[in-house]
DNA sequence: TCCTAAATGGCACTCAGTGCCAATTCGCGG
DNA sequence: CCGCGAATTGGCACTGAGTGCCATTTAGGA
């Protein structure tokens, strides 16, 4: 999928890497979603992609990745967009805008972002990748909430506190839509938000 | 660790079968806080404990198991303890009590409550599973929850928010405790609950 | 004491992931 | 169009987690 950090020039080599990556995952996802993650074998995904078993681990560290690596950039763009909102703003507002990143990406595939939810939460272990991960951006954000709140020590639990819970927010709203894809997942993020205000 | 569910009788294999768990588990713990947890192997732990590495999967159904299975009870015990509280009480103050039986329980051993966090917290995998065991918890808790915010369909979402936020207050604060074994857990709980009202 | 059932250990297997090296492919200058 | 060098690929062998199967040992009760 798209990963473009300096938006200048992108070698013919990497671009058809991205494209075999892409390709891969596209075999491996749907045969995620068909026979479950874990009954998936690595040498199935590379049979079905046409390359070794070999190659698969040079496009992909693990076979977690396949399902989870596209998404990696999202927690710094939610960084940036938090950072990017006015200092006044209401802490808990911004924290909301940030993963307006994330639902205008599921509102341009909403079929292919609904098969990946369905893929990750049939499965412990991409589940508790994806928790984790939320977790690590956390960490990224909080330094930004806890200097608008002060930046005193004493803050620091407070804005953790925040952020995470904002994150359990946005895994709220995403389980609920990968059960019901016809909700609009802004207005389910925009629930749990309220709900904890 | 204790495991009773049955109040009444343990039949001597099982204490004997309990005791030998707690005894590998104390093995593995100490080389996984010396070493790191990655780098100990399941045959390295079994020869410390004196078993043969198949048994060792007879006692833990996987490596992983032994830092976190201890847990296991808890969430039963937090979902009975919020159950328990009164009906009309707020439903962030119920969950704030839930987490008294996590409390307790780290107050009665402090420095091998801060050694399991260290472990935990320094290993991604384990850090994960311990996220993903909490979204399991919290899937049991929230039907009391939504119960008695009504119950509407519409009370769903929100009872699911405020769940997982209440837990992602419990994961800042045993970070937070974690990171500083002498500040006192319940104060740290408390903290963080504050800052989402 | 003996007999049975559970616990244990050993072995061989699958699968994820990795290092190493040989073969292949591909871009590029001549 | 040819060949050279670098990058990509694939094959192979290895480690480590986890599992099924079976033989052996242990332990408890008649």
């Amino acid at each position: 999928m798209q990963s473009s950090s300096a938006g200048s020039s992108r070698s013919l080599k990497e671009i058809k890497a991205d494209a075999v990556a892409a390709s891969i995952a596209e075999s491996a996802l749907a045969l995620f979603d068909k026979k479950g993650f874990d009954s998936v074998t690595v040498d199935e995904i590379a049979s079905a992609s046409g390359i070794s078993r070999r190659s698969f681990f040079r496009y992909f560290g693990t076979k977690e990745d396949v399902v989870v690596s596209g998404h990696a950039a999202f927690g710094e763009m939610i960084i940036e967009m938090v950072k990017g909102r006015p200092q006044e703003e209401d802490v808990w507002v911004s924290l909301r805008r940030g993963y307006d990143v994330l639902v205008d990406n599921v509102d341009r595939d909403p079929e292919g972002a609904a098969r990946t939810m369905r893929v990750i939460n049939s499965t412990a272990s991409l589940r508790a990748h994806t928790l984790e991960k939320h977790g690590a951006w956390a960490v990224g954000l909080a330094p930004e909430i806890a200097r608008r709140l002060g930046d005193l020590d004493a803050r620091r639990l407070e804005a953790d506190a925040l952020v995470h819970a904002s994150f359990a927010c946005l895994d709220v709203a995403l389980a609920h839509f990968a059960r019901n894809p016809k909700a609009r997942l802004h207005e389910l993020l925009d629930a749990a938000f309220k709900a904890l205000r």
